[in-house]
RNA sequence: GGGCGCGUAGCUCAGCGGUCAGAGCACUCGGCUUACAACCGAGCGGUCGCUGGUUCGAUCCCAGCCGCGCCCA
């Protein structure tokens, strides 16, 4: 034990400590019950680590440190998740470079020292190979953090999501999905972002309000007469028009429904339908029909069976070539206009044509509209037909959609509110998950396609890697049955060259952590998993999508239990963001403040309530470790052995004490088991307080006495010292895991974080009939001693010349039994106890008054 | 527009049917007290968002309203 302890570099010594030992390695020797597995979010290491990551992995933290020493054996394993754009896009900044899937490779390349202004063009496998060597990087640093903050993670079984087995399980993953009929292909109006030139799911999506504009537009009758006026904020697209609709119920149109308009500058013969979706006091109550300008145009195109008029390309422009049905001489001297312009540019030509024609009624009326967009994105998405994959997840499915609520049920949420998000969500899909990304870096699909006789691939004969094979990369690899001259010729095949968005393999992160089809021992002892830790913004991306894929592959959930964090907050109580440039990062945290005042900080905070980042709460969480060494040191101090005999505790104080303890301790095991840790912390800390301040304070005198002379209140207070310091360090140890170790190396073997979790039972034991309100009533009095003395402005070692306490018998009967603690604590010559009714009240007297007589 | 959560001391929050109106921070005053001055002691501070209802009794339950946040349309 040091002379003057201190938590300076506490940090690093047991973070060494720990991991040279070996102290969090799961043991592999078990059983299912012994086990208590945890599926650990991957994250993206692309990027400035977030302090809300910091709170919520202290959150799985403290359970599996609880869990730990209530004797499970903990597998906690850690994964990244390096597939998918915010590692393309960090590679890209990064080196200054870009993908461009046509250059061939270059066994020579290496990146730029210096970043050029223009991004340098370089082939997949280039690019694939910088992603993997920064992604490795950036994993180094945040284990760093990791590690500085103490998770008890076991760091021999970190995955990456993009190393050859999570590859090989995301794959199988996708082929058993495939042979089962729960993934399919098919060709869709698709979600599409033009940056990125990929499709995106439903769960990517979010609305922006944006600026735009309604365009009054005549559309002419076919039979003549007055024109029809819609308004649109879309008028370029009038080109991709199929139709007109309004609601059956709108009486101004009813008479136009079933007969034909034709479209301004266009001049195309499209008809008028009346469907339930259109909205009679939006606009003029009758919009346009376009493949596709929005999901409600997808929804008329597929229930009025519509032909489709595609002008967008994948690049964002219009197409070069018009749509079918538009073929009057003029129509198609209009699009020749628009072709190859961006969607603006054609907004601005169709506008001014419109003008010229006379068919733009009155000016633009500008508006703001939810435009959705991908939430990676900054241009709003377009909607593309494409051919793409998809996995069933209930949104065309009703009875899936059923089984996947029940699985839901069959997880216990905390807190349990959480679940309604993911019912919410269920119950909202419009879809099927759309997994395929027209990406780089990320899990290749394992198929490939039969090419016909005019090189065309055939997407109905679709060959699958043989499972032994796993992982594949199709645009390399060999299909069973092909040799590589018949890459790309008619009659050979050619490689899927999607990529599958990163959910697809994160989705399966329980399988991957325990081994799914690599190691049938470990999965069978860890899956399904215990706890599955996360915030509440990806319930409907990463939660659902893990358990619609254990729901298909296990027939089960995924994990039992959902532990759900909030976000972190600005003092200002707004959502922090990165954007805002005042981010703290976790390290700043962890260095300033020191990691057990972090973890203290993320331990007061509660699961799913969003919390404000909050240094003051961190220097509280100092000042308690620091507590916690001085009070360690004082008791230790004393003859106090690492495993004292209850029988030794025969003061009622000293007994009082650790009834209370034991109260402690029960309550903070129940909130522990309920995911309450917050509840835990506070009920620890509030008792740990009063025992610095009133039992060390009362006791001390005793304890200074001498044991060896046979003196049995000594030996008492020594004992009572040291069972409650061993319970109170432990009960620290999943929140203060640094300095709680620190103390207990002082005085045991082992490490606390291996040591079991304080039971009620020995202390209920030691102490006997005795009940806490002993304590409560000696520090009561003591507290008035002290009112007197601060009153007075005096010193607390004043002396005092008498207490008057009026009290009941019982009370009195417990005071007695704390007199010579209390007359030493509080320097009392002469403490006097009145029967009395009413509640209790003290009398103080000074041995010197005070100046003015108070 | 729908769902969920939240509105309690200046701040962060606890309490969720009956001596509970609380804690910490901040603030004020006092104290070098051999575990701790990176400390200790004391004090100040609130019609528990508003309006009704249920109840012997409501911060705590119910309804409506107002405000804030998140998710989804």
């Amino acid at each position: 034990m040091p002379d003057k302890p201190t938590l300076d570099g506490i940090e690093e010594r047991w973070a060494q400590v720990w991991a040279e030992q070996g102290t969090y390695e799961f043991d592999p020797d078990t059983t299912r019950d012994q086990v208590f597995s945890i599926d650990t979010p991957p994250l993206t290491a692309s990027g400035a680590m977030h302090v809300g990551h910091a709170f919520s992995f202290t959150h799985t933290d403290l359970i599996a440190r609880y869990q730990r020493m209530q004797g499970k054996n903990v597998f906690y394993p850690m994964g990244w998740d390096d597939n998918g754009l915010p590692t393309e896009r960090r590679v890209q900044n990064f080196y200054g470079v870009r993908c461009d899937p046509s250059l061939p490779y270059d066994p020579d390349f290496t990146p730029p020292e210096k970043l050029g202004k223009d991004q340098i063009p370089i082939s997949r496998p280039n690019f694939i190979g910088l992603c993997h060597d920064l992604t490795l990087e950036d994993e180094r640093v945040y284990e760093a953090v990791w590690r500085r903050i103490g998770l008890s993670v076991d760091w021999s079984t970190t995955y990456r999501t993009i190393d050859d087995d999570c590859r090989a399980i995301s794959q199988r993953g996708f082929l058993r999905n495939l042979a089962r009929g729960e993934a399919y292909q098919a060709e869709a109006p698709t979600l599409w972002d033009v940056t990125f030139r990929t499709a995106v799911a439903q769960a990517e999506l979010e609305d922006r309000e944006r600026p735009g504009a309604y365009h009054r537009i005549a559309f002419h009758r076919s039979q003549g007469g007055e024109p029809v006026h819609i308004e649109t904020t879309r008028p370029e697209l009038i080109p991709a028009c199929v139709g007109l609709v309004a609601h059956p119920g709108d009486e101004r149109y009813a008479a136009l429904v079933g007969r034909t308009v034709r479209t301004p500058l266009f001049d195309v013969e499209v008809p008028v339908f009346a469907h339930h979706l259109a909205e009679p006091d939006k606009g003029s109550g009758i919009a346009m029909i376009c493949t596709f300008g929005d999901l409600n145009d997808v929804t008329w195109w597929r229930e009025l069976s519509l032909p489709t008029r595609p002008i967008v390309g994948w690049d964002g422009r219009v197409l070069a070539d018009p749509p079918p049905g538009l073929d009057s001489a003029d129509g198609l001297a209009a699009y020749q206009e628009l072709a190859g312009a961006t969607m603006f540019a054609a907004r601005e030509r169709v506008v001014a044509k419109l003008r010229d024609s006379g068919d733009l009624d009155g000016d633009p009326k500008p508006i703001t509209h939810p435009v959705k967009f991908y939430e990676k994105g900054d241009r709003p998405l377009e909607i593309v037909t494409t051919r793409q994959w998809y996995i069933s997840n209930g949104g065309r499915d009703e009875t899936l959609r059923a089984e996947l609520v029940a699985r839901g049920k069959e997880i216990d949420f905390h807190p349990a509110f959480m679940r309604h998000r993911y019912e919410n969500w269920v119950g909202g899909l419009n879809g099927d998950w759309l997994i395929s990304r027209q990406r780089f870096f990320g899990v290749a699909f394992p198929v490939w396609y039969a090419l016909n006789d005019d090189g065309e691939p055939d997407y109905e004969r679709i060959i699958m890697a043989e499972e032994a094979s796993l992982p594949v990369d199709p645009s390399s690899d060999i299909p069973p049955g092909y040799t590589e001259d018949q890459r790309g010729k008619p009659g050979g095949f050619i490689g899927d060259p999607d990529v599958m968005d990163t959910w697809a393999t994160s989705s399966l992160s329980p399988q991957i952590a325990c081994g799914w089809g690599r190691d049938e021992a470990l999965f069978a002892k860890t899956f399904p998993m215990d706890l599955r830790p996360q915030g509440h913004d990806i319930i409907r991306t990463w939660l659902f999508a893990t358990v619609v894929r254990a729901h298909f592959e296990h027939d089960g959930v995924p994990w039992r239990t959902a532990a759900i964090s909030g976000f972190i907050l600005d003092p200002d109580r707004k959502k922090m963001s990165k954007s805002k440039g005042n981010v703290t990062t976790p390290m700043d945290l962890l260095v300033e403040h020191g990691s057990d005042s972090v973890r203290y900080w993320a331990a007061s905070g509660r699961l799913g309530i969003d919390t404000a980042l909050e240094p003051g709460q961190m220097k509280v969480g100092r000042r308690l470790a620091i507590k916690l060494l001085n009070a360690s040191k004082f008791a230790l101090s004393h003859d106090v052995g690492a495993n004292a005999a209850t029988e030794a505790v025969t003061e009622r104080l000293d007994q009082a004490m650790l009834a209370g303890l034991a109260d402690v301790v029960a309550h903070a095991t129940s909130a522990m088991d309920s995911y309450e840790h917050q509840r835990a912390l506070e009920v620890t800390e509030a008792f740990f307080w009063t025992f610095c301040d009133d039992y060390l304070e009362l006791v001390k005198a005793r304890a200074y006495g001498d044991v060896t002379a046979d003196d049995p209140a000594a030996a008492s207070a020594h004992a009572a010292l040291g069972i409650a310091l061993s319970v109170l360090q432990r009960l620290f140890a999943p929140i203060l895991p640094f300095v709680t170790e620190e103390v207990w190396s002082w005085w045991q073997e082992g490490s606390v974080h291996r040591a079991s979790w304080p039971t009620v039972e020995p202390l209920r034991a030691a102490a006997g009939d005795a009940a806490p309100a002993t304590l409560a009533v000696v520090g009561q009095v003591l507290s008035a001693v002290r009112k007197a003395k601060s009153e007075a402005k005096q010193s607390m070692r004043a002396e005092v010349a008498t207490v008057t306490v009026n009290g009941s018998p019982g009370q009195l009967a417990l005071l007695e039994n704390g007199r010579s603690d209390l007359c030493n604590a509080g320097r009392i010559q002469n403490l006097e106890l009145i029967k009395a009714d009413g509640p209790l009240s003290v009398r103080v007297v000074l041995a010197v008054p005070t100046a003015n007589g108070g």
